[in-house]
DNA sequence: GATGAATGAGTTTTCATTCAT
DNA sequence: GATGAATGAAAACTCATTCAT
């Protein structure tokens, strides 16, 4: 086991990591990257300024770390959800159930999700977007294969390319997301995946075509 | 006829004003709103900042007039594209190629959109976000209702709540339009509005129920 | 006449530019580069930080700024000591002259002076030292070649290497206005020239060759 | 003899103080006091930024005590130089020469000794200038009356105040040394100290006078 | 006794906003 | 009424110094 490995001064200095990145989180889901000062998050964190940058060299890396690192897990969870069942549409309502999951433990990060992949800081992202935007596109591949094969099998029908049906099962669960975040009450993220994933199941015209 | 009433001078009031959203729309849309100065627009608008301050009290309230009067053109072209036709159908039809129209005419307010609705800005918005939201659920609860209407006339079968149709056909066609604005070439907005409307209309899976 | 041509806008720049240089020297003079902040160069002239900022485009500009002015006067001054006079000897005494002049009226500037050319700042100075160092150093030739064509007129005897006088004599009216500095009673810069000037014209040792 | 009292922890101690002046020389010497921080100074001496607080009070203080060390050093070679010969034209000689020595074996004091004597660093020395100053002083006197004895026993011509002809042998060879210290190959401290001699010792003006 | 992580005061610089011309 | 020069508050970041281990 690598984990008993670590020193205590290791262990130590990622659990202020985690700390720091934790307060960058929340502070900059809510106000937004342009909007929190490095004071903030220190005071936050509960560190001194100085700490913060023996961690990150200045406020760009600190953001970039924590997209890099909120991306990873996000991106992690839906992989496995695809990959894990041997049914095509079991593997589409893994995903709808992990994408649930993933957000609906922390609003922090949903809100930054938001933020960071759809239009916000798309200035600041610039130069690192492309690594996140290639990650995220390597995911969309392995969805669109979700729906490629279920085609192939003769599970799907053959209603639109595999790629578009990805970027709209995503667009659709964002969709859901996004209303959760904003009424949880009223729009809570369904339990049951099948509600979502009716909508481009079964069609909605059954004499059109 | 109200506009013959104006007078030369409140028409170039109105003209001046035009162009100084004009110029904060280029520039917000590709730089975000704190990386973008009053200096830059006024430079860009070529009027001094001074000016700029006599119609739009700060910052602030230049950005909102862009975000109001984006979003209320915007909400006429699909209110519009809704309420042509009689048939549910064929509403959705030009809903999807209203928004195909008035987006693909101007980059810089897609962009200027996605920054608005999803994530950037929430931050900016904090205040009056609620006036923008409420007149999108308007737009969205009379999109609903063409959903709604389709399921009565027994157009549409009833698989979902009207309203998460309503969200779902927004956010995949705002996912198609994101995907043209990050590769035009590549991902053009469809011509034909069936290749979007059918994800919804035609089930994928004809034996699945 | 060209300056009756500056608008009054041009003049008061101007004049505004002289201020902030003048408490500039002030302050670097005495205090040093590194032991200024420009809130103190703003206060001392009376100026907005802001506004030394559209005259400076940073701290390091405004330092430049002030050394090339320093120089250029210096400069200009020595050189028109040195060609002015058609003897020789007559060329060294008003040389001599001049130095004392310049600096005297100005203890800020000769304080300026030895912190910026002899050590000091050296590590400021590293980019644009050589543009600096190039102007003095064809002072010093053009001082060079007034001993060298006093030893060819035979008014000189050939002691040493015309450069090396050059920079003898530099060296010596420089020790004698650092003297002035320190103490100006008890060491005033000679009024005669010849005080100075007699140290390397007459030899100390007459019997000794 | 006292060497042989100290103790292993006292030679130690010595022996690590040493370590840091020289860390100090090289850094200082190079890139300017306020160019250096204490964490490079620990660095390059390879002890603990802590250790180098047991022997320095603070930063001003381990700047001090290495212009006192240096100054120290300087002040003795040139003291005993001059303090050597009975000729007072040897005197000179050997205080050439010595200058030379003391210097050309290490560019970093030479560099440093500019950046203190003349200019640089005034600042920093403010408080205790004075004491340096002295000791230099104190010199300066011995050198007058090399200058002084030698007009006394008629070796030297009555021509100016032999304190004045002090600085002004220290100001040349200053001068040299700082010609070497830019360009070594073009222009080497002499080894014939009477290169350096000559210029006050003979006259350029044989008919003058 | 040695260490170096943690601290936060202090510095440079930007830019929204005002107001005299 | 239009202008844009002047303002100064506020932000990112550095580094001398301390002190718990």
């Amino acid at each position: 086991m690598q984990k008993k490995k670590l020193s205590r001064r290791k262990r130590e200095k990622l659990w202020q990591r985690r700390e720091m990145l934790s307060a960058a989180l929340d502070l900059f889901s809510t106000k937004g990257y342009h909007n929190v000062t490095m004071r903030e998050v220190a005071k936050e964190s509960e560190f001194a300024i100085g700490t913060l940058y023996k961690f990150f060299k200045n406020k760009e890396d600190l953001y970039k770390s924590l997209v890099f690192e909120q991306a990873d897990r996000f991106h992690e969870a839906l992989t496995k959800a695809i990959e894990g069942a041997d049914d095509e549409i079991e593997k589409l309502r893994d995903y709808i159930r992990a994408k649930g999951e993933v957000f609906s433990a922390n609003a922090a990060m949903i809100r930054f999700y938001f933020a960071e992949t759809r239009g916000a800081s798309f200035n600041i992202m610039a130069g690192f977007n492309s690594e996140i935007r290639e990650q995220y596109d390597v995911f969309l591949q392995k969805l669109a294969m979700v729906f490629e094969n279920g085609i192939k099998k003769k599970i799907f029908k053959n209603i639109a390319d595999p790629y578009y049906l990805a970027v709209s099962i995503e667009s659709i669960t964002n969709a859901f997301l996004f209303l959760w975040l904003e009424a949880p009450e009223r729009h809570p993220y369904p339990e049951d995946p099948d509600i979502i994933l009716n909508i481009i199941l079964k069609g909605l015209s059954e004499p059109y075509t």
